[in-house]
This record gives structure tokens, C-alpha cells and sequence, in this order.
DNA sequence: AGCCCATCCTGTCCGC
DNA sequence: TGCGGACAGGATGGGC
């Protein structure tokens, strides 16, 4: 599930590629994307002749802007994936969208087995704006100030709970706020306010350090990631409780990891030493 | 206010 | 071996 470092990786790898590229076709292959977004088909012929101005991300979003204001905002949900393939490699019925660029060996995929995610072609910035507006800040960029004052608005919400949303930091899913609070030594259900200063500081720390850990190593590859190249990231290796239900906690060397439903999400945790 | 659950979807895995 | 059900989860929206 591609959460902020896989994105990130996904970003960067296009954004060393395919800026200055023009469009010489965009091919919508399944109809579930017009269902999702009306507009698609619409817009489709002004993209012709475009060149890519600029890739960006937001939260779990990904941005490409064309001349014009022109634009894709696409998010990969949970087996989404975003790469660069020959023109000559085979495409499967997974395959959503291909864009051909003019003069270029390479085109651009949009492939989703759970068909949770999208891809939309916009005309104008408005929608991209409205849906940058609705998420919270970017936590690479987060001050320690500002992260304290978001927690003390919700007193009463489970740290993965707040680590999750969107609306309040953008950009951590189910596995990197495993992986944070673990390294923090927070359980996921504690309530903010129970947070002491010093654990709060903590959550901070290990939220930039993991995610930055992440992106250096290209993020996490459990099922279907993949960055624009076609290749696995390497975090999966640094794991230490998602996905490891019932193994010995390799911190403590006591407990065991447990899996239990937290903020609706399978969530993983040492019982021992996450207090 | 905050949590839970269902929903979208399909591949995978487990038990019978 | 084969079938059916549970499960995975990002985001959203409804119910309690």
C-alpha cells in the first residue's frame, strides 16, 4: 500500500524522467475511471501536444501538471501503481490508462488490481485545490510546535487514530504508524492526552526519522509496490511489527508481536515494551 | 466527539 | 482439488 515514502520514490523517479515530455495520446482502457470522474473522457483532447511541466506529491497524492493548467491528481490507494514501461511490454487487464509521449521509447501506466484508486484529468486548478486544501501538513515539514498543538486538539483520540488521518497529517497509512509508534514505544490505543510531553516528542521524532529511513530506502514493498522504474523498495526489511504478528519483539527480546484491530486497521504491536 | 462498520474491488489464503 | 468465505486496506459516509 503505497503510503508518503512510496509516493515520494514514485515522484522523484518521474520527475528525473518524464518533465518536458509532450502527449501524443491518452488511453483510457476500463470505463471504472469515467464512473469515478465524469470529466475524463471530456477534458481528454486538450492534453494532446502537452508537455509535463512539473511532478509533485501531497499527502498520498500524486500531482502532474501540464501546460496550461492542465493536470492528473492521481492516488494509488492500495494497489495502485505508477511506471514508466517500453511501449512494447505487455499489458494486462490491470492496466487503466497509458499515456504514449511523442518521440519517447516509454510510456506511462496507471495499473490497479482493487480498481480502489484514480485518475482524473483536470482543466483548471480547482479541483486539485480543494482536495491539497482538505488534507493536513506535510509531516516532513512539520514543526514540533505545530505537531504538539494538532494532538491537543483531539484529546481523546488513539495515536494511530491521529497518525492516520489525513485531514490532520497527510500522508501515513497503516504500516509506517505501526512502525512509528513502535519505535516510539507508544501502544496505538493510547488516547492523546494521556501522552506525556516527553512521549509525544518522541512520536515526532520517530514519525520524521521513519519516514525519512523509508524514502531513503524506497519505501516499503509487502504485495504489489512498485516505484516508476518497476522496482521493490527495501524498508520492508526494517520492519519490526507490521506484519509480525507472533513473533519474539526484537527490542525487548520478550514479547510477542500482537495483532489487534486498532482505529478499524489491523494494527501491530509489542505488548511489552510499548507502554 | 470519536469510534465502528460497510462500501468500493479482486487476488490470495485458509479450512473443510 | 475445489469451493466458499475471510481478509487485506485508503478514504468516505452513515449510524450510534
Amino acid at each position: 500500500m503505497p503510503e508518503l515514502p512510496e509516493v515520494e520514490t514514485i515522484v522523484r523517479g518521474l520527475k528525473a524522467r518524464i518533465i518536458g515530455w509532450e502527449v501524443k495520446e491518452i488511453i483510457f482502457l476500463s470505463n471504472y475511471l469515467k464512473n469515478k470522474y465524469p470529466e475524463n473522457k471530456k477534458v481528454l483532447k486538450h492534453f494532446r501536444g502537452k508537455k509535463v511541466s512539473a511532478v509533485s506529491r501531497r499527502g498520498k497524492m500524486i500531482m502532474v501538471g501540464l501546460d496550461g493548467e492542465l493536470h492528473w491528481l492521481i492516488h494509488l490507494k492500495m494497489t495502485g501503481q505508477l511506471y514508466l514501461a517500453r511501449r512494447n511490454e505487455p499489458v494486462d487487464k490491470h492496466v487503466h490508462v497509458r499515456v504514449i509521449f511523442k518521440g519517447q521509447a516509454e510510456e506511462l501506466r496507471f495499473r490497479d488490481v482493487r480498481k480502489f484508486g484514480f485518475w482524473f484529468c483536470l482543466k483548471g486548478p480547482e479541483l486539485k485545490n480543494k482536495v491539497c486544501a482538505s488534507l493536513g501538513p506535510e509531516p516532513l515539514a512539520l514543526k514540533y510546535h505545530d505537531f504538539v498543538q494538532l494532538w491537543q486538539k483531539y484529546p481523546a483520540r488513539q495515536a494511530k487514530s491521529l497518525l492516520l488521518d489525513q485531514k490532520i497529517i497527510a500522508g501515513i497509512g497503516n504500516i509506517y504508524s505501526d512502525e512509528i509508534l513502535f519505535r516510539a514505544g507508544i501502544r496505538p490505543e493510547r488516547r492523546a492526552r494521556t501522552l506525556k510531553p516527553e512521549e509525544l516528542r518522541k512520536i515526532y521524532f520517530m514519525m520524521k526519522q521513519v519516514l525519512r529511513e523509508a524514502i531513503a530506502q524506497k519505501g516499503s514493498s509487502i504485495s504489489d509496490y512498485i516505484d516508476s522504474y518497476g522496482e521493490r523498495g527495501e524498508f520492508q526489511e526494517k520492519h519490526r511489527v507490521y506484519g509480525k504478528e507472533g513473533k519474539r519483539c526484537q527490542r525487548c527480546k520478550r514479547g510477542f508481536i500482537r495483532r489487534q484491530k486498532i482505529a478499524g486497521r489491523s494494527s501491530y504491536f509489542c505488548p511489552v515494551c510499548q507502554k
